[in-house]
DNA sequence: GCGATATACTTGCATATGCTCCTAATTAGG
DNA sequence: CCTAATTAGGAGCATATGCAAGTATATCGC
């Protein structure tokens, strides 16, 4: 590449996974609103049933999301009676969150819901592209940029 | 399939996408930093670079982004005078975005940055599987989702 | 030209996102 | 034990996201 040359910014990784998260997301967004949940809620609520109960610092790292951005996401939820949030058992500072049964059947609901957005998302873009699709987000999800991070401190 | 079989919640790839995108604008982010711009900040004032002057409509089609997202979006730009937003010469309702001197020299800031977070991320992802799953994205973000819509009136 | 329709944009609302700084509880060292 | 470093979570700040409803301008039909 010539010294000079512009980088093309139009190949950014980033701008790149972050337009399909908005696409997507307003597609799947769309499914599930008669169930009264956004994707965000809905995976939360999926990631709870699987684990039956965990403290924010997991559910969190396990969403890949931040600690405090779940905090705040699981307030709606539990203002519903979708989960419950109780004091943790051996650590005194966590907070164990866990479905409520209010929680498992709008889950439930959802999941008719999501079935229908998943379905039409294979539908439109391919059942082989769409695995292929999922594993490398899958993978750049679990990539640990530890070592290539810019703040070394 | 059996009937009664719960579908796999954790192949969403709605899911993946928005993991993938919070985990990767994380990472651009901390480069980025330095320069006082955010990716989707950095976004805006590339796309106002290559394109000239843009309405906020098209700017947001291009960036798949909702309008409303786009406008609130341009506001701590202008507040910076990174771009300036004039009325429209052909439509008066349309207003006109474009880059500022000021915007110019802060994106070129942002670039130096940008170059160490793509590169890093390349190194760490690897340039194949990269390259692939920035065409997968692309797909994503042009699929005309409309013929499978929840909504059909 | 005028009324109906469509389009460009804004505002209000609610959630989503993550950083920095803070407090409380736990654990590691001595 | 008791102090120091660590960890779990919250609060404040700023931006990001998009829907519904509203306003202003353009365009279409006649």
């Amino acid at each position: 590449m010539p010294v000079d040359a512009r980088p093309d910014l139009t190949l950014c990784h980033c701008l790149a996974v972050r337009q399909a998260a908005r696409h997507v997301t307003r597609f799947y967004d769309q499914f599930l609103a008669p169930s009264g949940l956004r994707t965000t809620q809905f995976s939360i609520l999926a990631k709870l049933r699987r684990a039956g109960s965990e403290t924010i610092t997991t559910l969190a790292r396990d969403l890949v999301m931040d600690r405090t951005t779940l905090g705040r996401n699981l307030r709606p939820l539990e203002r519903e009676g979708l989960i419950a949030i109780g004091k943790g058992s051996v650590d005194q500072r966590s907070r164990e969150v866990r479905l409520t049964e209010a929680g498992a059947a709008r889950l439930r609901a959802g999941i008719a819901r999501w079935i229908e957005a998943q379905g039409g998302f294979e539908t439109v873009f391919g059942n082989r592209r769409s695995s292929s699709l999922r594993a490398l987000l899958s993978a750049v999800s679990a990539v640990d940029f530890g070592a290539a991070s810019a703040d070394m401190s």
